[in-house]
DNA sequence: ACAAAAGTGTTGCCAGTACACCCATGA
DNA sequence: TCATGGGTGTACTGGCAACACTTTTGT
């Protein structure tokens, strides 16, 4: 009974959509223990900086990003979460668009990085299952305001392609006519008069954020 | 830059409504730093025990009952929350119901604890009055669910009483006849027949929890 | 009788849901 | 011309908000 080996982690859910598929980063383990294992972004906190400067550090030097939408979730404290030592974890939900991704995210030498389909994940180290699966409840619950698509999502884009988002974090069906009808009364976006060309069937409208939102948000 | 004395402690903003006033339990403190102040029940987290095991101690040691309802707030990270040394902390949000404290809640020696007005707080020492408000903002939020009440607030009761209760949580005044309409639509309490024979003006019925509703909590 | 607080009903509005047909394109 | 997927309108429902008068008690 002793209170001076309690290591502390944070760990970083980092959602996006790529391709209109609900993804999520992790890395690839290179020592044991889980040698070989994905797990998530994460890394010890030291004692001269604050959670959200860790988070901010493992989004530079192992994601290759310079800064992300961040939500703190939830901390994590089972004693055998980790073999050999005990280390609580403090997970947070990050969110990016993937214009961003292709943008500004770098390789790092040394890390394996892969975006993994939500429902394709491979078999985890640690206990990041749960912990992704926590992350993605409160994100779920993070959906109801109508403001955090944006976070997930580049301009431009067509209602169909903003539904199956939807449809896939709430895991849901949702009808194309309210969908449409609820995300336009939200006054959040505008149709930029361009359609997009590929695919079959009728091209969809492009539309865009409104700059007057675009600004509220900084 | 290190990162072994990463001490870690939970706090727990215990409410409850007492005489139909929302209050919040604070400690005195006893020794310097802070020596005088009001402070959150807290505790250093041990090596062997997960953060919820941790907070029942405190729960039993500190305030003295055997169990409360709770759940996890937020963990705080600032470097300087804490003189000398640095704590992280992780809040957790606890609810009781007055009856159970006059029946079950003991004195401990040596601690000094007292209900406080959410509107009347004294100064806090630490951060724990971000903590607190924290945490508000947070029960806010749980107040949307409606079966979080019986948490709060003991059988029987009278309608104006549990408005009460809402109107101060929430912060605002409500309409009485929606109130009446919406809490009753719930469907999880019954008139008992009874009436609230004190004060002045016509007497308030009394309602309690419905049996079902009860056991589907456990 | 009057002061004080509790109880009650109606209406309008908005958001959510269910549901079926037409339109634009590529093959 | 047909297959594919996108775009549109209407009607119903339930929850929420606004609002004023009557009832029961103690003094």
């Amino acid at each position: 009974m002793s209170y001076t080996n309690n290591l502390m982690e944070t760990l970083i859910c980092l959602f996006t959509i790529k391709n209109g598929i609900f993804q999520i980063l992790l890395l690839r383990k290179k020592s044991d223990p889980y040698k070989g294992y994905w797990i998530l972004p994460g890394n010890i906190l030291l004692d001269n900086e604050t959670l959200e400067q860790n988070v901010e550090g493992i989004t530079q030097t192992k994601i290759g990003l310079k800064t992300i939408y961040k939500k703190q979730c939830y901390t994590f404290s089972n004693i055998n979460r980790y073999p050999n030592k005990r280390v609580l974890a403090v997970a947070y939900i990050g969110l990016i668009d993937s214009s961003s991704i292709l943008l500004k995210m770098q390789e790092i030498p040394g890390i394996e990085k892969k975006w993994f389909n939500i429902n394709e994940l491979p078999k985890l180290g640690y206990d990041h299952e749960i912990i992704v699966k926590k992350c993605i409840e409160r994100l779920q619950y993070l959906m109801r305001e109508p403001d955090i698509f944006i976070k997930l999502f580049p301009s431009d884009f067509t209602l169909p392609e903003l539904q199956k988002v939807y449809e896939q974090i709430l895991n849901k069906k949702l009808d194309r006519r309210n969908f449409r009808k609820k995300i336009i009364n939200l006054n959040l976006i505008e149709d930029t008069g361009y359609k997009n060309e590929i695919g079959n069937g009728r091209p969809a409208k492009l539309y865009r954020f409104k700059e007057t939102f675009i600004k509220q948000l900084n």
